[in-house]
DNA sequence: TTGACATGCAACCATTTAGTTGCCTATAAT
DNA sequence: ATTATAGGCAACTAAATGGTTGCATGTCAA
């Protein structure tokens, strides 16, 4: 896969999408809703649910989660591929 | 020094700025001037001379980007630092 | 079947930000 | 000294973006 570099680097700039990265680094793999309320009990974040579910689809537009819908959940992935090589020709 | 992260995932968010990074990793060191030519003729870039400065400040705030006035120019550095580690967490 | 729950969608708002233009300063060259 | 050149500063504009609210959909459980 060909990823698109420009919107990796978008989405990472922004520290809520950071933030859910860090969470889903923890687990394999991760429900919208435990997502949700992860970031609102334990990181007393102020962000709606919809709030959420959008920082969530714009990472999944870069590739850096991927989801499928189980039932009544929505379950989530970090796929760290698009990480890989993102600093080329910067650092080693 | 202690980077801020935060200032640096969105001094990366922006194209224009990677392109700026990536005349920088070309060069030892370069002048704004050249800098700006480079941007305008080589890739064609339209943009303004100040658009470009503006940039180049964000750039210099998130640290990667050192410079110092030498007479008539600005000269202007790549500093890499920030980068390292910047992913960690995520990838090795 | 009906209600509760997890998610999806769309319109809207406020702030940020990339870009501009206009003008001012500083150094170099003639 | 004067002029050309390289850069700095500030106000303004349009678009992108993070956030919200309201409502619709789909799935599970009683």
């Amino acid at each position: 896969m060909n990823w698109d570099k420009d919107a990796v680097f978008k989405a990472l700039a922004d520290s809520t999408r950071r933030l859910i990265l860090d969470e889903l680094a923890e687990c394999e793999e991760m429900t919208l809703y435990e997502l949700t309320v992860r970031l609102l009990m334990k990181h007393e974040l102020s962000i709606s649910r919809q709030g959420i579910a959008k920082h969530l689809s714009v990472l999944e537009g870069a590739g850096l989660v991927l989801s499928q819908r189980k039932g009544k959940y929505r379950v989530i992935f970090f796929n760290k591929e698009p990480l890989k090589d993102l600093l080329k020709g910067w650092v080693e």
